[in-house]
Formats: C-alpha cells, structure tokens, sequence
RNA sequence: GGGGUCUUAGCUCAGCUGGGAGAGCAUCUGCCUUACAAGCAGAGGGUCAUAGGUUCGAGCCCUAUAGGCCCCACCA
C-alpha cells in the first residue's frame, strides 16, 4: 500500500524530516572497505565565525551532487566535513564582543582570552553545520574535525618541525605586511592592491658639506641652490625619509654619475647618507634618484641587502612614529607626513608637489593601509615547495606520468592563475602576532639565547643546559593548518586505514578567489608531506552575485540569505537554481524569479508523481517487450539517450548541462508529452495490458528520472520515490544510477513518434491559427503511401486523436477507393514529411487564411531547400565533408522536396 | 605593465569535440482539457560587439579593434 503525496508541494515540512531519516539510517558514513572504490571530497572549512551565505551554499550544493551522483554509481564515497578556527577572523570578531563588555584582550590575558575563543567556537562552530544541512549536505558528519582539534594540531606541530629541520621553515629579519590596526603580520595573499589618487613630493638632499648642507643643519632656509650641490629625490611617501639610509642610481644614469659615492645629508634627520648605484633605479621614473628605506620598502630591503645598508625601523607597531624618527616621534603615519612636508618646505627643500595615482596595500580584512616593516618573522621558504607542485599540474596537462600523482583544473584556464602565482612566489610569512591559533613551537633559552623547535615543549635547553626557556608568543596563520587539511583529517601523521584508503582524494570544488589562500597551499603541503598531490581536480566555480551584478556583502546589504530562500522555496529550488544555467567558473547572479522558476518545476515534478500514483492501482507487472507500444519504446528510448549523456556530462563535471538535459526531458518528453500521450490508454480499462504497459513504463521511466535528478533536488526526489515504493525503509540516495543500454534503444519507434509529433504540433499550430477551441474536435484524415507512416498512425490512433482534438482519425492511401476525398476545398491541411493531414472544418475554415498559411508553408520550406542546396551543390562540400554529414543533407533535401510538392499541390487545389 | 574573461532575444544567461541559433523570465493569443493556473496549447522577437582570416562550413578556431568586468605586479 502506497501512501499518497499530499496534494501540494510543500517542502518545508518534507525536508528536515528526510534529512533526520538519513542522518538516522547512518547513509552518510563511510568506511575504509578495501572491496570498494572510494570516491572523496574533503569540505572547505568554513570558519566558525561563520553564517551559512550564497557562497557556502553553491560551493556545497556542487559537493553535495558529486557525492551523491559517485554514491550512486557505488563508489564508497567520503564527504569529510569541518571547520576552520579561522585566527584573525575569529579574534577580531572575539574582540568586538569584548568590547561591547567594556574589556579588552589584554584584560583577559592569554589564557583567558583562549578560555572566551573556546567557548565562542562552542557557541558558533556548531552553527554553520545545522545551516548545511538544511541544505542538504551528505556529509560524514561522524567524522567531523576542526582545524584545532588535537589531530590537527599534531599535523601542525608535525609540519612546522619537519619543515623547520629541513631548513624550509626560517625566522629571519624581512620585510613583512604590517596591518597596523589588527597589529599583526599578514601574507602576501592578504594584501590588496587599490589606485589611489596620491602625490609625488619632489625633495632636494643637499651634497654633505656644501653650503646649503651647512644652511640646513644649521636650520635656516636656504635660498639658493648650486646645481652640483644636491638631488632631487621624488617620493610618494616622504614620512618614510626619517629612515632612509640611501639615496640611490641608476649606476649608467650620465646625470649622476659624479655622485655616486658621495654623501648626503639627510634632512630633518641631519646625518649623512651615501649616494649608491643599483640596478633597480629606472632611469626614466620619477628624477632617477631613489630614496632608499630598508626598513618601510620591499624594493628598498632588498636593496639595502646588496648594499650592506642600515635597517631603520622608524614606526611602532600602531604605525606612529617611534623614537628613532627624532621630533615626529608620536605622530601617526599621515601626521608625520604633513608635518615633514611643512618642515621641508620652511627649510627650502621642498622643489614641488604633483598629483600622481599610484597603487597602495591593504589589508583585505580591516582595509587599513599596509606600513611594510622590517620584522623578525618566521617564514616558509617556497622556492623548493614550488617546484613540484608545478610539475604536477604541468605533466597532468601535458599527460606525462607523475610521482606526485594528477592535478588539474576545471575549467582549465584556472590553471594559468595557479601557476602563475606559484612561479612568481615569494617566501610565505607564517607568524602572526595573535592568540587564537596554533602556537609556533619554538622556545628560546633565556640564558643563551637558542632556539629550540620541537613537538614537546623542552625541559632544559640543549644548549645551556639551563630550564629558562620561553616559548613564541605568535601564532601560525589560519592558512597553514588549512593547507593540512586533505590529510590531516583523515588522520595523518599517522598511518591511519582513512588515510590510506581515502587518500589522495578526488575533487577539491572551492571559488576561483581561494585557489591562491588554500589550493596552492594545499597542494604543495600535500606533495612535501605525503608525497602526493591531495587531489586530482579541482572544481572552481565562481561569485554568486546580486541581481544587480554587485558582489554580496555585509556593507552593501545586498546579501541574500539561502536559509530564507529555503525556507520559502525549499532547499531543492535553491540547489536547482544555483546549478542551472551557468558555466563553470563564472559567476552567476542571484534572481527571485529564477529559484521560483525552479520551485515551479519541483511543483512539476511532484504532480507528474501524484498523477502516476494516481492511477497506479493494483499489481504492475513487467510487460514481455511485445506488450511494450511503441510511446512506451519511444520513452524508454529517449531516456536511455539522457541517462547517457547526463552521466557523460556529469563526469565531465559539466554539472549544469547536465541537470538542463534531466529538466528538458521530465518537462517536456515526459510531462508534455508522453503522459498525455498515455492518458486515454489510462482511461479505458477495456485493454488492461495495453493500460500495464503503460503504467510500467510511467513508473520506471519516472523512477530514472527522479534518480538522475536526485543530486541536484535531494529532497523531493526521495520523498516520491519512497511513495512509490511505498516504504519509508526505500532511499533514492542509495539506489543505483541508471545505466545506458543497447536493449533500451529503439530508433525505429523515436522516428515513428517523432513524425506523431510533428503531425501534432502542425494540427495544434493550424487550429490556434483560425482560433478554433479545443473543445471543437473534428475528423483527421492522414493520407498517405507509406507503410511505415500508415502503421503508426495506425497504431497511434487513439492518442493521436486525442492530443489533436480529433473525432475521428481515418489513415488512407492517396488513391484509397470508396473514400469522400478529404482534399476539398473545405478543410485545413497539414503537410509533414511523408504524409498529407486533412482537417475539414466546414463551418471554420477561411480559405485566405488557410492560403497565407500554406504560403508561410512554402517559404519556410524554400528557405530550407536553399540552405541544403547551397550546401550539396558546393563540389567542395561533396569532397570535403564526412559521408555521413553528406547523406544527412540528401535526406534533407528529398523530405523536403517531397513536402514541398505536397505544399504547392495543396495550394493549387486551394486556389481554384 | 602582465594575464584572464565577457560582449548571443526586452532582461538574465546556456550553447559540451566547428555542421540547421536555445532556456527561464517578460510580451502577445487562446484555454479553468478530471496531475499541475507554481499549469496547458500557440505566437512574436537575435547581421551571436566590430573588422579581417582559417575552413566545404564559424556563435564556436586565429588576428586586430572597441567597450565592460576580474586577477596579478616592488616603478620610488
């Protein structure tokens, strides 16, 4: 006894209770099984900061669907699930909460604040998991992890020492991004360059021991200057002067050659610095001289390592300036600037100011403008990491063979941004001057000044001997344990049976805005430490955007959240419209109007169910193949055709074509079509194996149907197909895929349908032309010579006549005996290949109209003969075309040739 | 400065290895045809940005141009 659909589709009730029977059931648990072959995709963290946004939901529908579709076709598929604790996110967001309490970080100390991150990753971390699954997410949440549960922090700890005693984890003194608001380090992907509309202050450094040095020191404006006695150094940051160690130029510049090696003084700090020649000083830019800052300039460090300069650190760590900036010490960066302009110019010194754009750093969380410092950080040399993770992208495309295992890009042309970000890398500053994170193990003896790094923490120092050791106050950034993450979940370091069987993973899908934060990362940490790529593919997918274009966000408000969307449409539409329509890895625009399309078509699909149940009354045997019509043939053909190229689409992650070719056919061959096409076989019970066979083939065409559609509308395709198996104990998600099959193709019966089709479509199109009502039937006569169309429409006849409004179908020979001849003047023709229709509609017909008709007939068909034509009558198309591109059009021609003679004959008659 | 990407119906976008231009929404016309008005049956609407090229054949491949978007980059 099957249990009936309700009446309408309302997924808000259906969702979290089929949610709850899979979750009890356990069918989202995998187990390492040797017998089997697994499939796994590994979870982008989200940070436990978070709310389940757009993003989240396309990126995890997509997940969702390659594990459900690989689940299906029997692979043990893995969906490992988790968080990420998100460092400077998280305690950013911490320190606002505190702030609202009137405290502060440092009020709490260390440990406390730990104890307040704790318990927020409590409170939040549970949060985005829920929303997930309201989405559906067939995640193995028994084996959920997170970034700073005792697993990973081993990995880290693991990592960081292995790393450290090969040499490729340093600390050294360079120059970092300083974000002076969230007073940390960050990495170079952190950094965001914008235009910024700025200036160029033109400063003169006067020669050392000139006159206008003396007048300088001495503190009076000079008035005049000797050409020889100085340079013109231009600046977009003259605050930065205050640590300038050198002037700098270009060493084939004829304008200052003479300098080179000389002093100058530098003013307002009132000490002398030498002039040196470099390469990097580009002779056109600017007046050709160049400050040189070792301490607040990238360009400038490196510099100042060639030429043994002096680093001077002039800013605290808030970005004022400290107490090796003389007077502006205190000030803030923008005061100090103001202030050493108005300095230089009372002195003289100041030539010009010009309006120049140039590009500033930002710090991608807070905004703030990025002050690069001369730091003591640790850092992750990434010029040996590099390398392999090149390779292996390289020799996938290129299809060598590779110890690294596969990687590759879908789409491909992400590959570009992959490697060009990793040939052009620079080292990786890893410490960060937070609390909430992994803590760098390192510790320094207080007595003699070693550093010990080590998985424990020592008890005395190898060195000394001596037990005062302190451990790293910092922190590692977030990236470096999500960069882990393929392999630290399924238990690495050690030689876990999850590693082993589920590693290298499959698909890794993440937003084209993350492959330089994460893939990159993951990648080369998976080759160093495991020796294997962590994955084959990775699936970029791109923004979900407003409907305006805009990028979603907090600030604009413009942020649509799913939870409302599945709320009101359910988490199939929202799934369907995400994937529909849109190409891999472009961004795609969020509309109203589009998920209601998709709610439209779940509300589709659930009638088309209600109506089968309907009528699915007693046992539904298997015809034997003769009992089978040929619409039954002809849908069960047509769909073994979509189970193979949506498979073919699917695998080739094409995961959009795909559900447009599942929603095509269930709307239209199934919907439109072949269940009106059945309805009178339904409806007469005179014939009850003609009605099994058609109910049989209703019901397993359906149930196909909803198993394809299954990855995409999770929801609603378990809940009819546990109603037509009548058992709740049934589940879609782990019935098995359908498969294409040679004994499922009927070519004779698609043709034959199809000429139905057409006969069809030409009746209904001929009626609305006069406006004739559906409720008007009248008589169809098909008249024809051929055996195969005759046999059709005889076979067809009775849903013929009912999807054509007809009374009547009577199918003669053209030269049929004894037969009024339909041919006269008083009825609508129809002209399909191979055949004449004819409709006599006496009290309807307008002769005029019928003749404009037929005449638009004849266009239509001349246009057509002249396409094909054109394409036969060209020697080089004969020659150079496949054969069977050729016999294609010949059949063309003749179909259309032999239609059009039935136009003009029509016409004739007509027009008598 | 380098790279990528887009320009297809009024709007938003598909178009998989080149072989008769598609969908959804919107518009127009008929229909309450006993699964569905969240529906059914029809209709209109496109020199596929521009200019060349390759090819028997180009929305698709190549080159250039125009405009939009994005990413990367240490020209002070």
């Amino acid at each position: 006894m099957s249990k009936e659909l309700a009446k309408t589709y309302d997924p808000k009730d259906m969702e979290p209770r089929i949610y709850k029977k899979w979750l009890d059931k356990d069918y989202f648990h995998a187990k390492a099984d040797r017998s089997r072959k697994p499939f796994t995709i590994v979870i982008p963290p989200p940070n436990i900061t978070g709310q389940l946004h757009m993003g989240h939901a396309f990126d995890n529908t997509m997940q969702d669907i390659l594990i459900r579709f690989k689940r299906m076709q029997g692979y043990n598929a893995l969906w490992q699930p988790g968080c990420d604790h998100a460092s400077i996110a998280t305690e950013v967001k911490i320190i606002e909460k505190l702030k609202e309490e009137g405290i502060s970080k440092e009020d709490l100390g260390r440990e406390g604040f730990l104890k307040r991150a704790w318990e927020w990753k409590e409170e939040y971390g549970g949060r985005i998991v829920e929303q997930l699954k309201k989405l559906g997410s067939s995640c193995d949440w028994e084996r959920e992890r997170f970034t700073m549960d005792e697993g990973c922090n081993r990995a880290v700890t693991e990592v960081f020492v292995n790393l450290y005693k090969k040499g490729l984890i340093y600390k050294g003194n360079k120059i970092v991004n300083w974000c002076p608001v969230c007073q940390t380090t960050i990495s170079d992907a952190e950094v965001e360059h914008e235009e910024q509309a700025g200036h160029f202050w033109h400063i003169r450094y006067p020669v050392a021991g000139t006159k206008e040095a003396a007048a300088m020191l001495e503190g009076r404006k000079c008035e005049s200057f000797d050409e020889s006695n100085y340079v013109v150094v231009a600046t977009t940051r003259p605050e930065t002067m205050l640590g300038d160690t050198a002037l700098a130029v270009n060493p084939e510049d004829e304008r200052y050659l003479k300098i080179i090696g000389k002093t100058v003084v530098l003013p307002l700090m009132d000490k002398e610095i030498p002039v040196i020649a470099d390469e990097y000083v580009d002779r056109e830019f600017g007046t050709g001289v160049v400050k040189i800052t070792p301490a607040h300039d990238p360009n400038d460090f490196e510099v100042g390592l060639r030429h043994d300069l002096e680093v001077i650190n002039v800013m605290n760590d808030d970005a004022t300036i400290n107490g090796l900036g003389g007077k502006y010490e205190g000030m803030d960066r923008y005061e100090a600037r103001e202030q050493v302009v108005k300095d230089l110019d009372s002195l003289g010194l100041l030539v010009k100011i010009e309006d120049h754009s140039h590009n500033v750093g930002t710090h991608d969380r807070c905004g703030c403008t990025i002050e690069p410092m001369a730091k003591a950080q640790w850092f992750v040399a990434m010029d040996e990491l590099a390398k392999p993770a090149i390779e292996v992208l390289k020799a996938t495309r290129e299809g060598r063979e590779c110890k690294y295992g596969e990687l590759k890009f879908v789409p491909e042309r992400f590959d570009k941004t992959y490697l060009h970000w990793l040939e052009g890398i620079r080292d990786w500053c890893i410490s960060r001057q937070l609390w909430w994170g992994h803590r760098i193990p390192a510790w320094y003896c207080q007595d003699c000044g070693e550093t010990i790094v080590a998985k424990e923490a020592p008890k005395v120092c190898p060195k000394c001997g001596k037990s005062h050791l302190k451990q790293d106050e910092d922190v590692l950034d977030t990236w470096f344990s999500s960069a882990l993450w393929p392999f630290s979940t399924l238990g690495w370091p050690d030689k876990t049976e999850e590693l082993d069987y589920f590693y290298p993973t499959d698909v890794l899908v993440t937003g084209y805005d993350i492959i330089f934060f994460w893939v990159v990362r993951m990648v080369f940490s998976g080759i160093e430490h495991t020796g294997h790529s962590p994955f084959h593919t990775v699936l970029i997918h791109g923004l979900v955007r407003d409907s305006q274009g805009r990028k979603m966000s907090k600030s604009l408000g413009n942020g649509i959240d799913p939870l409302e969307i599945i709320d009101k449409y359910g988490a199939d539409a929202l799934r369907l419209m995400l994937m529909t329509g849109n190409a891999p890895g472009n961004d795609m625009r969020f509309y109203y109007e589009k998920v209601e399309a998709c709610r439209n078509f779940a509300n589709k699909v659930w009638n088309a169910s209600r109506f089968i149940m309907m009528n699915l009354s007693g046992d539904i045997k298997e015809p034997s193949p003769s009992d089978l019509e040929p619409v039954d043939k002809w849908i069960v053909s047509r769909l073994n055709t979509v189970v193979r190229d949506v498979t073919d689409n699917m695998e080739k992650y094409e995961l959009g074509i795909a559900v447009g070719k599942i929603y095509d056919f269930i709307w239209d061959e199934f919907c439109d079509w072949y269940i009106e096409m059945v309805k009178p076989r339904l409806y007469n019970s005179d014939n009850a194996v003609s009605k099994n066979a058609a109910l049989y083939t209703l019901k397993s065409v359906l149930t196909d149907a909803l198993k394809l559609l299954h990855p995409y509308m999770p929801f609603i395709t378990e809940e009819i197909y546990c109603t037509l198996k009548g058992s709740e104990d049934e589940s879609i998600m782990i019935s098995s895929w359908p498969v294409y099959s040679e004994d499922k193709v009927f070519a004779k019966e698609e043709k034959a349908i199809e000429t139905i089709k057409e006969a069809v479509r030409g009746i209904r199109n001929a009626r609305t032309g006069m406006n004739v009502p559906p409720s008007k039937k009248a008589h169809v006569y098909v008249v024809t010579d051929d055996e195969e169309i005759r046999t059709t429409f005889e076979e067809g006849r009775l849903f013929f006549a009912f999807l054509a409004y007809a009374s009547e179908v009577t199918v003669l020979g053209t030269d049929a005996p004894g037969q009024a001849d339909p041919a006269d003047n008083e009825s609508v023709s129809v002209v399909i290949p191979g055949a004449n229709i004819y409709i006599p509609l006496t009290e309807l017909v307008d002769i005029t109209q019928e003749i404009e008709r037929l005449k638009k007939e004849e266009a239509r068909l001349n246009g057509e003969l002249k396409r094909v034509n054109g394409m036969l009558g060209n020697e080089k198309f004969i020659s150079k075309a496949p054969a069977a591109k050729i016999e294609e059009e010949k059949a063309k021609l003749e179909k259309y040739t032999q239609m059009m003679e039935q136009v003009r004959e029509r016409l004739a008659q007509l027009s008598k």
